[in-house]
DNA sequence: TTGTATGCGTTATCAC
DNA sequence: GTGATAACGCATACAA
């Protein structure tokens, strides 16, 4: 089935019919409504590949997922595609290891999928600085701030990490801990650890607590597993925490297992406070304290960006999305 | 950048590039080797939508998932993409409600997509017989049987369910118990729940167990936050339980919070098991015991069936993946 | 307002 | 082995 079909049908040709299956001008009401009601009966259907073969675009829009183990991102991308439901864009989501290249995929990507738009979960400023004057389609970057890297056609959306961060300590500070253990991601290749590990040394400079990242700061993957790993090599340093703060939920349960099968109960032993706001944090025992994102806010605000600048607005827009400190049983003052 | 660039530049025509772009024989091996350099320097890419609109197809491969908080389907997504990715197929992946209808739904992303082979992660049997004859290409169904439904170009994989659980119940009842609720899902939605359910019923009449589905059972959604409430609905008809079996991990975790916020300790006072065996599952506290899902295998034997379909094998497999239960400290003996 | 014709980048069928 | 050339289904400039 094929607009010549349809125009052998109808009696008109495939101009007409053409423009009236792209809601175009200069239509007769008639023809309109015949061509229209001839389209239904079949369940005709434009060939995308003719389409876009043509118009030398995909309708796609491509999200790229750095770290598939991160909880946040798939409630992200569950967000986003809800969002996208029902427009014309399609969703093509790629997910990579967390220490990919996002950007060098990207530009495979473009070059194979002829995307939009794209949106980055999860990105490193090092890799963009080296490689994302290749990308030539708007992009939006959702989680970290781009409002500092020279590119006309990247938005970012984004929390106020390190203010998020640091006030969360802060408040562990006010609640009377002072050995607090810190596990975070790779600093060296996490831009979003590392600006979140900024929240807490200024925490600490500013109330005069000593903190040593050498051993005070474990490094771990975003994923269960490792946070596992990295809360028993906290402990095995030799200090002892009444707190640990981890960047990420995924990490805090892990590293609240760590804990348990150290004979240490939360938050009795030790307080554990997370960062996302994933839904499972209100459902382990107990409950997660968490710097929750909003993630329905992320998601929205990011597609808006991007569909803006897809149909030509030009912006080049950096949001923050305020975080919400969530207090909750899992945390405690001492 | 098209291969009549490439043409051009290398001297031969564009029908010899397509032939060497497409590993095709009939082409002399100083032409194959020109022209592979020549498409390296400049990163040549052919035109997807060019290539599928003369092939009169696609090379994606629609993911059809049913449920989007269901994080079975997560960690299988995750699992299929690691296995398509590298191989000549593209994945789309569509998310839905779990009470949406995934054929109709699949019908007209055909329609749409051209796709050269569907993946169902979750499926009704009740829609398949309505309207998967409309759909021509080759599918797999994963996590439910259809090897009684009479479809040559339906597929399936999925694990002993009815089995598994029956196995567990009757070592929970090995175990001591004797008042067993059990949390899952709608049945008369729901062709897993009522295969789950009739596992359940069988070991309960063969070790005669009373079992009232209208008391004992609490229907709920795969989400946590739905099975919490399935989790209090269950309390509050006024039979207490030593254990609860729940058809779902997000299922057991729900109703592990409502637990607790009952009063009630796991598995002190209530043992509870989880169907799936989520990664999560081994990192809260207590351990979840759970009926563990392979999910590596299944994503791996659906693809692997799928391809072999789309390559004309023109098989019609229906594969069962024991699932393995896993004791762990969320139940225990009485 | 409608119809006709051209070309998008590729594959495939012919000749050579 | 290689090179022309005709489709594939659509959008669009232009003619009517």
């Amino acid at each position: 089935m094929t607009i010549k079909d349809l125009a052998a049908q109808t009696g008109y040709s495939v101009g007409t019919i053409s423009r009236v299956l792209n809601n175009q001008p200069n239509v007769s009401e008639k023809a309109r409504k015949a061509i229209l009601e001839a389209a239904a009966a079949c369940g005709f259907q434009l060939n995308t590949n003719a389409q876009q073969l043509k118009q030398q675009r995909s309708n796609n829009i491509l999200v790229l997922v750095k770290g598939s183990s991160n909880q946040l991102f798939g409630a992200l991308v569950e967000a986003i595609q809800r969002r996208v439901a029902g427009s014309p864009f399609h969703l093509v989501v790629d997910y990579m290891d967390e220490d990919h290249n996002e950007v060098l995929r990207a530009v495979q990507l473009c070059r194979e999928k002829k995307p939009q738009g794209l949106i980055f979960l999860g990105g490193n400023r090092k890799n963009f600085l080296a490689d994302f004057r290749r990308i030539d389609v708007p992009c939006v970057l959702i989680t970290s701030d781009a409002s500092d890297l020279p590119f006309h056609n990247l938005c970012s959306v984004c929390c106020d990490e390190d203010q998020a961060v640091k006030q969360t300590i802060e408040q562990l500070i006010r609640m009377g801990h002072r050995q607090i253990g810190i596990i975070g991601g790779y600093r060296e290749r996490s831009d979003t650890s590392r600006r979140r590990f900024e929240g807490c040394r200024q925490a600490f400079i500013e109330h005069n607590i000593p903190f040593d990242a050498e051993l005070d700061y474990a490094s771990s993957r975003f994923s269960y597993a490792d946070s596992y790993r990295a809360a028993k090599e906290l402990a095995s340093r030799g200090r002892t925490y009444t707190a640990v703060f981890c960047m990420a939920d995924v990490m805090a349960m892990g590293a609240m297992r760590a804990l348990a099968d150290s004979g240490l109960r939360v938050p009795e032993d030790v307080s554990v406070v997370g960062f996302d706001g994933l839904a499972i944090g209100e459902f382990i025992v107990p409950r997660l304290s968490t710097v929750s994102q909003n993630v329905e806010l992320l998601a929205q605000r990011g597609i808006e960006l991007l569909r803006g600048n897809i149909e030509g607005k030009n912006i080049c827009v950096h949001e923050i999305i305020p975080a919400q400190i969530q207090w909750k049983e899992s945390a405690k003052t001492i």
